[in-house]
RNA sequence: GCCCCCUUCGUCUAGUGGUUAGGACGCAAGAUUUUCAUUCUUGAAACAGGAGUUCGAUUCUCCUAGGGGGUGCCA
């Protein structure tokens, strides 16, 4: 045993990497990385039926774009079966297990009963040796005791105490003499020399029945965390909506990864009044004591905020070059109001710089960025094509032509100067001239900055745009 | 049903036996500005309810209510 933290994130493969189980593997993460240890990844595919290699596959690629990669290869729960044999051996013959010929009708029978008394089932096996015949078929139960309390001592909950006749006799292997979860996350993790489980709350009442069997093996006891899970957005469990989304798919909704993982640590974890917090700030300032006991919800907003915050400080070939990997990824399902394939990207980095002020995500990156890009009946919108449709709107802008014709450079100052004398010239106020000039050049009544959105137009697009609704 | 966990602004949270209960998102107003956004300023907004302990409870205890989880040959 040496003093060395280990944690591992135990997804089972049965669907993708969903939003609380990342944040389960952030934690597991963040705390080993903060105390020096390692960090492990175990799949659980006991359940054969229900693993799937796709899972595995979305789960690790989850992982890995959060930044949350194992110190070593993955281990396979379903391929340490014949370890999981053995120790239920050696349970059966120290006499903390049995086997068990009863079939699932007497079981139901007596699930129902104890419902219906108002206590918990117990499995009537462990009291008297069944008189039925052997049929030959039989699963391994635990001998769980009926006296006494087990005490879980939980570094989030506190001390949690379940009494013993709460819990029944837990299958240990099955008919076919595969391990159930119960028996081989204990024995995985003991092997794996795991120092600290966190892992979801709805794990906790199980944790003493796991306990009960660390006991029977003689083996010490892990320090448990088990952390609230995380709600979705009116409440309820994480559901449909954005709560219930992959990892992956906030890579496809345009999120940064850094971004959901500052807003995924901050869910049920703080560090005073820290709101931004980078990576090397999650590592140096993450313990366990200061996790919430509370569930969270999953509040959409409160990430774009912080997706944008990342998205400003980012550098521009960093994010033309993710740009660059969403659009050819082809998974994203945002419908954009032009062809994101034809996007020149030499110019999109041009106008980054005063882009990304006004995106939260990467899709309203390349939305914002559609003025760039559109080829010329330019779409209007209807407050745009309201506000160039009279004769006063059309005579400036014909006056706007000649004058941004005559430029010799098309430069802000330069721009500047002359759109201020213009309106002045004319005794127009200045959004009086901008407005109209920017409905024709991006269709829209909001927009970048008028001189950014001509300089990144270029004097020859700036004006066969204006000519062209002239 | 039985068992376990949880409860500070709408949301994420800080915090203390005595505080003007702090911050962030969102919201509202204002400043900046050619629009939108960014940025800045200001504002509204919370200790679930009831007992008890105490000179004093948001803080400690109990109860209730509400929410969540477990109770599988799922994990």
């Amino acid at each position: 045993m040496s003093d060395k933290i280990v944690t591992r994130f135990a997804p089972s493969p049965t669907g993708f990497l969903h939003i609380g189980g990342a944040r389960t593997a952030l934690f597991n993460w963040a705390y080993a990385r903060a105390k020096g240890g390692k960090f492990l990844l175990r799949i659980e595919d006991t359940d054969r039926a229900r693993s799937t290699t796709e899972a595995i596959d979305a789960i690790m690629a989850g992982m890995k774009w959060l930044g949350l990669e194992a110190d070593e290869a993955p281990v396979y729960q379903s391929k340490r079966q014949a370890r999981h044999v053995e120790v239920a051996t050696k349970l059966l013959q120290s006499g903390h297990a049995y086997r068990s010929y009863a079939p699932d009708q007497e079981l139901e029978k007596v699930r129902a009963e104890a419902r219906a008394a108002g206590v918990a089932p117990r499995y009537p096996g462990r009291h008297e040796p069944l008189t039925m015949a052997k049929r030959g078929e039989y699963v391994v139960r635990f001998k769980s005791p009926i006296e006494g309390e087990t005490v879980i001592h939980d570094e989030v909950q506190g001390d949690v105490v379940i009494k013993n006749d709460q819990l029944d006799d837990l299958v240990l292997l099955r008919s076919d003499g595969t391990p159930t979860y119960m028996l081989a996350v204990v024995v995985d993790d003991h092997d794996m020399g795991i120092t600290h489980v966190i892992r979801g709350d709805d794990h906790l009442t199980n944790c003493a029945r796991q306990i009960q069997i660390y006991k029977a093996l003689g083996w010490d006891l892990p320090v448990f965390a088990h952390i609230p899970l995380i709600h979705g957005a009116d409440g309820a469990k994480l559901s449909k909506r954005h709560g219930a989304l992959g990892a992956e798919q906030y890579k496809a909704l345009g999120y940064l990864p850094e971004g959901l993982q500052n807003y995924l640590a901050r869910l049920g974890w703080s560090h005073g009044d820290e709101e931004i917090i980078t990576t090397e700030q999650l590592i140096e300032w993450f313990d366990l004591d200061a996790i919430n006991k509370a569930p969270a919800r999953f509040d959409i907003q409160k990430l774009d905020h912080v997706n944008g915050h990342y998205i400003r400080e980012a550098d521009d070939d960093r994010l033309i070059a993710d740009l660059k990997e969403l659009i050819s990824s082809g998974e994203m399902t945002h419908e954009f109001s032009y062809d994101v394939r034809k996007i020149e990207f030499d110019r999109f980095k041009d106008a980054l710089p005063f882009l990304k002020e006004r995106a939260k995500t990467l899709i309203e990156l390349l939305e914002v960025a559609s003025y760039l890009f559109v080829s010329l009946p330019i779409p209007m919108e209807d407050k745009a094509a309201k506000s160039i449709k009279d004769a006063p709107a059309l005579d400036i802008l014909k006056g706007l032509a000649d004058e941004l014709a005559s430029l010799p450079s098309f430069e802000k100052e330069t721009l500047e100067t002359s759109l201020k004398g213009f309106a002045e010239k004319r005794e127009l106020k200045f959004g009086k001239v901008a407005q109209p000039l920017r409905a024709v050049l991006t269709g829209t009544p909001n927009s970048p900055g008028i001189y950014d959105v001509l300089v990144s137009l270029g004097q020859e697009e700036t004006l066969r745009r204006i000519r062209d609704v002239l």
